[in-house]
DNA sequence: CTTGCTTAGTGTAAAATTTACACTTTGTCT
DNA sequence: AGACAAAGTGTAAATTTTACACTAAGCAAG
């Protein structure tokens, strides 16, 4: 007990919803089994205090590199939970942000307080700690929400992508069919995405064009008044 | 020095900031000037800190009410502010709040901290303390980015209002002109106003029907799967 | 009570965008 | 060589969006 202050505080906290797609462009979500009470044993997203000497995107980035190894991706503040008892110790507001990774890139791997950590199917979530459950919920209506609207989704996948993945993708995040020709139609019309003269490979079918994104280009366009949209 | 912890925690407040909008559908933001140090004398955002016994949402209503008597009206989460030396004083976090009122149905006053509380035209701020400018920079871009995509606009004006006083309110927040005929032609197909059969009174040219927003049909619309969209 | 002033209120045609839709091509595997 | 699987491609119809200008109604002033 060595911190004294004229008034009461809460603690204040960092939580990460790591979003990442499987090969079959499947919605996964990770999560880490909590090695500490409360709630040990318990699937939770990463996350953790935050320090004093860091500003809160600081905190959610460092915890995702000790609980994860992850590092150096997309990540965006979410909405902050702040409930009474949302946490059975203490006071607790949580500062929540959410994450899009190529799960490619990276192999996963428990660290601290995390006993384990894994992708989990967004259909198939199991029980999870404190209010977690809900910021989840809030975190996959925002990056649907977004995802029409801001070139967010290339976050998900491989920087080298075929227009199939892309499509895939966002038949997942929407929960909607797409046409295939409309898709390309108005994706290709953007002239955001540059054929890199490249073919997929080692598939057993005729092999797709390979393409990338273009985000200077983007952040051009966009500055001149255009709306990403999907 | 009464309250002791293990471990150094952050303060954490809430701010608002509160919009509203002038006879001449003009956008105002309102401020209160500080009676305490730091920055006394100094124009800022309504707000204060958080009780532990209070959610987040629960503090900015009580403080919104204390420092300028506003009570019952549109308020949502805005963002976090958390830069390590955003306050003079010690490490402070703020879960800013955005608000929107109808001018009309208040009078401002005064309490607590608030030496003042006075509303000034969005376009001619005074300095303000903190990263308060900031904040009202992200409270503007949202409530921008939201009103067109969410039916939020009613909450600016008295519950009976003109056509033009809408379509004033949308140029003024949007920036730019809208043409008078398709926008009543496309927020009339909506089937979200009421015709209340009632004319605009005291003006010295033909008066306007009056209209109002139905909330419940939106809720039904929305359900359906409608987009609100202008 | 007539005239002028000010804002309210109204429809349509052209342009642009969105939608629906099916067959050919290419590479791999057997 | 043939079968398989996914890649790749264009158009016509429907819908939505845009541009645009005059008449109507009430009040005020003479």
């Amino acid at each position: 007990m060595n911190y004294s202050y004229k008034y009461p505080k809460p603690s204040v906290t960092v939580d990460c919803v790591v979003f990442g797609l499987d090969d079959a462009q499947k919605l996964k979500i990770l999560l880490i089994q909590r090695g500490i009470s409360p709630y040990e044993g318990k699937w939770a997203l990463p996350g953790g205090f935050i320090k004093l000497d860091e500003s809160i995107e600081a905190a959610a980035v460092r915890e995702l590199k000790e609980e994860t190894g992850i590092d150096r991706v997309f990540l965006e503040q979410l909405y902050t939970f702040g409930e009474v008892n949302r946490d059975p110790r203490d006071r607790i507001i949580t500062i929540a942000y959410y994450a899009l990774i190529n799960i490619g890139e990276y192999t996963i791997q428990a660290r601290t307080d995390a006993r384990n950590a894994e992708w989990f199917s967004a259909k198939e979530l199991p029980d999870l700690a404190f209010d977690h459950q809900k910021i989840l919920g809030v975190a996959k209506q925002r990056l649907k929400g977004k995802l029409r609207y801001q070139p967010i989704g290339f976050e998900l996948l491989p920087t080298k992508f075929t227009l199939t993945q892309l499509q895939k993708l966002y038949e997942t995040v929407l929960e909607q069919k797409l046409d295939k020709r409309n898709f390309r139609n108005k994706i290709l019309k953007m002239k955001l995405l540059v054929d890199i003269e490249e073919m997929q490979a080692g598939v057993s079918h005729r092999p797709a064009k390979l393409y990338q994104f273009d985000k200077n280009r983007y952040k051009e366009l966009e500055q001149a008044g255009f709306n990403f949209e999907i």
